[in-house]
Order: C-alpha cells, then sequence, then structure tokens
DNA sequence: CTCAATTTGTTCGTATGTATG
DNA sequence: ACATACATACGAACAAATTGA
C-alpha cells in the first residue's frame, strides 16, 4: 500500500516503476551501487519503495535492458556497469566565461522571425527595444542536443551583422561589437520540464527535467537588446560557484586561461 | 493517431491528456494565452493535438481543477488566471549573501553521528580533517520543508560551540569564529531526483527533481571543514546570477557585513 | 547429497487508469 | 454514454536457481 507514494503519484503520472527505475539508475551513476555490487534484494526495494514486488521486478527489468543491471535467478541482482557522469556542460556564471563558451558553438539556426511580439520583461530587465528579431535555434555537443534557445534579439542589433547572427552565437557577435556598451547583463535559472517541442528537439522524454535560462542583456541605455531562453537538458549540465570568488575569479583571468582575455580588455563598462 | 505525440509517450509514458494538460498550462503561464481570453474549441484542439475528444476533455479537466480554466457549457472555455511562480527561494551566490540568508534560518536537526565515515572529496575538495561529525536537518518556510542537508563538518570546529551547531546553521557559526580562516569555498549545482528519503522529508514525489547541491568550505591550511550535501526541492528555488557581476558583489560586501570581510583579505589561495 | 534458506521468475485475479471510436 | 483494448499496480501463491550447512 504505497500510500506516500500513491498520494503524490496522483497527477503526475509518471508509471511508479519508471520513477523506481530512474531512481536506481541514479543511484548507479552516482556511483552509490557500484560496479559488480550486489543490491538489496527484490523483498528489500519493495520495502524501500513500498510498492508491489511485480512492479520493482518492472524497473529492474528496464535497467536490465539498458544493461545496467545483471539480474541471477537464485543468486541477485548486481550492478553491471556505470555510465559516465553525464554533467559534462558547465554553466557560465560570468561574461567573459559566457563569451568565451560560446565562441566554438555552432548552433543549429531554425527559425528567424522578423516581425515578432516583443519579449515579455520583468522588472530590473531594462527597457523594451522598439523592434526585435526572434531567433531559434538547437545547440549540439558530439551530434547530441544538449539546449534550445529562444532569443530575442533587438532588431537594430540584429542588422548590424544580419549574417554572422544567421551562423554563430550572438553572445560573442554582440561582444565583438565595439560601438555597443553594455548596461548590465545576468541571468536567472530554475528548474523546469520539457514540454512537446523541447522534448522533441531536444531527444528527450516529454516532462523531464530541465535548466530554463534566462538571460537578459542591456545596452548602456538600459533597452535590452538580448533577451534568451535557454533551456538545456538538466542531465548534461553543471553550476560551479566559488562563493569567496570575486579574488578567484580574476585571478584566473589573469592567468590567461585559454581565450577570454582576447575579448574582454577593450569594452568598458558602464555604471548604472 | 497521435503521430507527434505519442512518440513522446512512448520514450516517458505520460499519460496523453497529461501531455496536452502540461501544453496548454504552459500556454497560460507563459502568457500566450491571456487570462479572459477564449481558447480555442474542443474541435480545433482534437484537430491540433491530434487526440481524441475524450482526451482533450480530460486535459481541458485537469486544468479546470487547477483552476487556471473556466469552462462554460455552449460558450466555451475560457483562462481564468495566470499562476502564481512558486520560485521564492533565492539561492545565494557569494559568501557574504550565503552567511546573511541562513543567519535567520532554524534548521530541524534530526541526526547527529559522532564516529561516522568521511566524506568522499574530489580534486580540488582540499584535505580531510582527521574526524568530522555528521549532521543531518530539514530546513523549514513556512511551515513547508524545502530542503535537507547532509552536512560532514571537522569535529574540532564541531567541538569549538557544538550547543550552537547543534540549534542554528552551521555556516553562519563558522563566520562567526574569529581563529577560523578560510581558504576557499564553493559549491557545485546538479539536477537531481528525489529518492524515498527525500520525498520523504520534504513531501515530494519520489523521483520529483531537485537541486542538489554540494558545498565545500577549506579552511587557510586546505583542510575541508565543511562538506555538505543539500538537497533542495526545484520548485522552490530561483538562481540569479550578475555576468558582469564583480562590481555589484564588491558594492554589496562594502556596505558593512564585518564577518565574511575579515575573511576576506588573508591566506594565500596558491590553487593548483 | 539432501535440505533449507534465499532470491529471482512466473502466473493468477482484481481493480483502476488511459485512449480510441 | 458505451464498448473495447491495453497499460499500470497490487497482493499472493508457486516455481526455479543458487548457496551453504
Amino acid at each position: 500500500m504505497a500510500s506516500k507514494l500513491l498520494k503524490s503519484y496522483d497527477r503526475s503520472r509518471v508509471p511508479l516503476y519508471i520513477q523506481v527505475a530512474s531512481i536506481m539508475r541514479h543511484r548507479i551513476q552516482s556511483g552509490q551501487w557500484s560496479p559488480g555490487q550486489k543490491i538489496s534484494t527484490l523483498e528489500e526495494l519493495e520495502r524501500e519503495f513500498e510498492v508491489a514486488r511485480v512492479t520493482v521486478r518492472q524497473a529492474v527489468e528496464v535497467l536490465n535492458e539498458e544493461g545496467l543491471l545483471d539480474v541471477r535467478q537464485g543468486r541477485g541482482t548486481f550492478v553491471s556497469k556505470h555510465t559516465q557522469d553525464r554533467h559534462w556542460l558547465q554553466l557560465a556564471t560570468s561574461w567573459s566565461s559566457l563569451v568565451t563558451s560560446l565562441e566554438d558553438n555552432v548552433p543549429e539556426t531554425i527559425t528567424v522571425e522578423k516581425n515578432c511580439p516583443p519579449p515579455q520583461l520583468e522588472e530590473g530587465d531594462g527597457q523594451l527595444a522598439p523592434e526585435y528579431v526572434r531567433l531559434c535555434s538547437v545547440q549540439y555537443r558530439n551530434a547530441e542536443p544538449y539546449s534550445v534557445v529562444h532569443l530575442h534579439l533587438a532588431r537594430y542589433i540584429f542588422d548590424k551583422n544580419a549574417k554572422r547572427f544567421m551562423v554563430a552565437a550572438a553572445l560573442p557577435t554582440i561582444d565583438a561589437m565595439d560601438d555597443i556598451l553594455l548596461g548590465e547583463a545576468h541571468e536567472t535559472l530554475v528548474v523546469g520540464s520539457a514540454d512537446p517541442e523541447i522534448a522533441d528537439l531536444m531527444k528527450i522524454p516529454l516532462g523531464s527535467p530541465t535548466m530554463q535560462c534566462r538571460c537578459i542583456v542591456t545596452d548602456d541605455k538600459d533597452i535590452a537588446i538580448y533577451v534568451a531562453d535557454i533551456i538545456y537538458r538538466s542531465d548534461c549540465i553543471k553550476l560551479r560557484i566559488d562563493l569567496l570568488g570575486a579574488k578567484a575569479d580574476r585571478k584566473k583571468r589573469a592567468d590567461g586561461e585559454a581565450g577570454p582575455v582576447k575579448l574582454m580588455g577593450r569594452k568598458s563598462r558602464t555604471a548604472r
């Protein structure tokens, strides 16, 4: 009588055995269960998850088919291998690292819409530009999609270098414009879930968790020139924050790590 | 035969009507459908999603119960309101804001374990202290649990003020110790999913997304004195990152806050 | 070698949920 | 509203493989 589970289970409706399977998969991926190790018996799992035996079996069956578990009648169930850590994409937490990380990025642009409704801005996001262009693209790494970007780009920025905006990431393109001064740039991160469009583009199950990132860049006149809604698949991203960061950050930059320095020095950042 | 949706359905096994409902919910939340507006008729939705009429009805029923849609026989279906943002907990991204945000926090300590195995550290996390104490607690806000903390605290730090560590958040307590100098402090964020323990403690569905935060603080001798695994329920947290942040951050720090500042100035951070 | 304990594998029956037409 | 088909979940009983006393 899976009381707790059934209650929550009510309206979100991912089948129980799928839920159980993903928890076990997570334990394997995180190393909590190591390869070769014998995991708990069906009876124990049954008790732990408070589900029926058949349900645990279904979950084990799923992982067995994925090659993560090895079930042997009479002996037990064993972990067969670790899947590698999928969290390989380090999200940038500063303008320089962001621009750098995007420089070599080759987005696949799906659509460009010239006459689009303006983005919805919130308090502190700056003022609307008179006109926007909407660019939608999918980012790939190793031929695997990992994020979808819905971008509102101020029309007059787009027109400055329309050709490059069509084939390269927007932020480095903006960063390279000497005549554009930045006012503010920030991003807000929230965990969401994949709607059908996103699920389809990124080849992930509908409703699976995503990292939603709203990134806004304003110019020195407080006009929101870049408003992006970026959706990452959550299983490939990681975010590292240095709490005593300012200094370390500066030091890293001073070290000249990779390429970040080259674009950084020249743009005078306005106050506000 | 709902071609597109059924395909996703095969991957994720979310019931069709739930999928349809979440698409419509998303349209409401994103403002694509505004309050008061009459949405498409059942027939139109039926055609759009390529599902049976009953399925659309079920989806509408879900949103109706959530109070997002208002169905009137003979007139049509209307959007009743936008949902408010549940993401009220802003995660701290600097030592000072972190300490401040925790000062008034009253954790409910569940367990204290004196002889515990040491934490598993990774490259760059510092050296193990000779002994640790393990503290497990749940954080509440408005009588609702929002995070679970599993903390390894260096034994000699714990012994300095055991009483306070039992009733107050650990970081402010450490911050208040004049004789402890900090070496490094960082956190790594990743999206995970709730296992049975977490689901139970936070009253969330098994497998629902979480924000996993590993927070590590080392002292000036590079000993990991604070190693915390914090699990937040993902639907209440938000993370804001100022990309041009150094300045704003410095300003905040300059505003006062004796505690953290004293810890900033010293120590040679050689870093690899 | 047999026996018992353990552990997975299989099969019923039942109830409910999902989706179509 | 109804009939149909299939998926999900439970509990319980029994079968088969493995291990060790």
